[in-house]
DNA sequence: GCCTGTATCTTTACATTGTCAAGATAGGCT
DNA sequence: AGCCTATCTTGACAATGTAAAGATACAGGC
């Protein structure tokens, strides 16, 4: 996303100012109700203007949506940085990157997961996305080096991400907020609880 | 125009035709591009008779939401039914039921689940989303009858929740046809799969 | 039987939305 | 300099949800 020195007009890089304000309009107001002109207000453009760089609302969309999975691995790749190096660290660290981007920025994961609104052959979105899932993809395989059945690799990958993203769906929509006591949970006793749930899908020793 | 005998109004039950008809255009049209006014379109009325049997879109999907609860409680007990009687065969077949709604009705089970437009303390939204979380709930903790540890519960609830509900939108999204495979498989195939991805969460033997 | 009242439905109106088309502006290129 | 093209603004249009006012039809009291 390094956006080049020289400012093309006089109104700075519009386009990185459109998703600035199109990522603030979804924050404060959520997926369902984000609106096109009020993100072009929020840029102090107007209403028309976001259709020359992105042709329309989906093209809009489609590229925060494509930055929200550059943030997304960023997240997890934080979360490995500050975990131990063996397999079973690095892979729970993937999980709760999942969880801190979703908690983070609740209605862009909607955005990425949940809606038609963005089109997922957009070039740029369709290759984040294959990126983010080819991270989780490797993080499970790195944890069954020996496993060679296909069908259980399969299986354990799509265990894996259910469990990842359902828990992180939950979360956001607020219906695990009562079952988990969230709200009176230390970061710490919501990291062992997470791992807890992630890892009990793996019969690895953690 | 012809009148029924004794239906209250010369139109006949007014709100279950327009629940019938709000259900029809989520279906077609999905959730993101539901209309209220295509809705009372659909049941030949004009655009503001729903205002008054449900105050606003909120209303009828509120009230939509909790059939959608129902429905999907049914579709549960519909497959425990035809299951074994014996715990883990029983809640398999919560899970396989909760999969089946979703791919059934994908636009209600977004409503239901990942959507800010149904008001969430509508009364009888509440009471029937809390009946089929308690149905869960229930499933789960009769699968570890001898487990008396509440967070070693609150982790089970929680992880076998999570990867059903997580494989559901992954399902629906279209994200896992691929992986899975789905458009090649048979119905029983996509049975055994996806049992065998719940039953990875536990280590009881089925 | 008739009249009033009330629940039901329609019509009208309004602000907001996304998109398109035409006009205005300004920097780049020959 | 003068055209050109990308960029942005303005104006317009159809569709949407909601509110208010008008119309309709049944219920109940006299």
């Amino acid at each position: 996303m390094a956006m080049t020195a020289k400012q093309p007009y006089h109104k700075g890089d519009l386009p990185a100012l459109l998703l600035k304000a199109a990522e603030e309009e979804l924050s404060e107001n959520g997926l369902e109700r984000f609106s096109l002109r009020a993100t072009a207000k929020r840029a102090h453009v107007s209403h028309a203007a976001p259709a020359h760089h992105f042709k329309d609302m989906t093209g809009l969309l489609s590229a925060l949506g494509a930055d929200g999975y550059r943030r997304l691995i960023a997240a997890q790749e934080k979360r490995q940085a500050q975990a131990a190096p063996d397999r079973v660290s690095q892979f729970v660290a993937l999980g709760l990157g999942y969880v801190d981007f979703a908690e983070a920025h609740p209605a862009l994961f909607q955005l990425m997961f949940a809606s038609e609104k963005p089109d997922r052959s957009h070039p740029d979105f369709a290759e984040t996305s294959l990126a983010a899932f080819a991270k989780l993809s490797d993080g499970v395989n790195a944890l069954y080096p020996d496993e060679t059945d296909q069908a259980r690799r399969t299986t354990l990958l799509m265990t894996s991400w259910s469990v990842v993203h359902g828990l992180a769906e939950l979360i956001i929509s607020g219906r695990a907020t009562a079952p988990m006591q969230l709200d009176t949970r230390t970061p710490a006793e919501r990291d062992a609880m997470i791992h807890a749930i992630l890892m009990r899908v793996h019969e690895v020793e953690g």
